[in-house]
DNA sequence: CGCGAAATGTTGAAAAATCAACACCCGCCA
DNA sequence: TGGCGGGTGTTGATTTTTCAACATTTCGCG
């Protein structure tokens, strides 16, 4: 249930930005925050982060990166599953039924036959 | 982007609670904290979050039960797209691939076939 | 080499969140 | 009625978070 809620508000902010961007320096992450703090403040919140082990950091040309210690894929996979839960009684089917009904979603003939091969796949292993 | 860091780590974690549970006492709440601190505290959080109109509450019998003050549609809505555009690169198709791949996800042939037909409505209406 | 620009690291003050002790309220029933 | 149990409201101390001033480091370049 809660290693989303092991962070300050700040800290989600930034983490949330991060794995956005997948890789961004700390001039790219303050643009994005809301009330943005000092440069200064930033750094130190990624600092935390570094130091409590959910950013690497390293340094590209001068400056230094930052992207999520965990993979993308583990990352996407608990936030789905966190809304899943949260909001959908746990029904990935109604999960997906509100994704496709979100007002800004346009499916082309493209995407709606790879969702139908997704859908077929996942019925058949499903089983 | 934002509306989901106006709640401090307390705060979100009861309100992600009340939703999964959609209407809930403070004990309740408190069985499923993480950590729980008394019930006191519980009971502060959720004064704090009625007080900024985020929660209501009504007395149910002697007791106090609390609700999210957003419709659930609405909710759900918005996590959803959070969750698409901070982990997914805005890409519902992605989200929806996802969903159906996490390992815990079975697939009945009744919600197959429904999960076509949304596929189906969505994108006509997408075009 | 040494100066300046641009970045990062440190520190501690200020603000916010967290928490629990305690006061209160209310209905029940001996 | 009055004391008790189960609940709620208030308050302020403590802890955590947030933030920015300032110190330090790094690197390019004259």
């Amino acid at each position: 249930m809660s290693e989303l809620h092991q962070f300050s508000r700040r800290e989600r902010e930034v983490m949330d930005i991060i794995h956005e961007l997948g890789v961004a320096t700390s001039a790219q992450i303050r643009d994005r925050m809301v009330e943005p703090p000092t440069d200064s403040a930033v750094r130190s919140v990624l600092r935390i982060l570094v130091s409590k082990g959910h950013l690497a950091s390293r340094t590209e040309g001068v400056r230094y990166v930052y992207s999520p210690r965990v993979p993308a894929s583990k990352a996407r996979r608990s936030a789905l599953r966190h809304v899943v839960r949260t909001f959908f009684g746990g029904s990935v089917e109604g999960a997906v039924a509100a994704l496709l009904d979100l007002d800004d979603t346009r499916i082309t003939p493209k995407e709606r036959a790879r969702l139908r091969a997704l859908i077929d796949r996942a019925s058949r292993e499903g089983r």
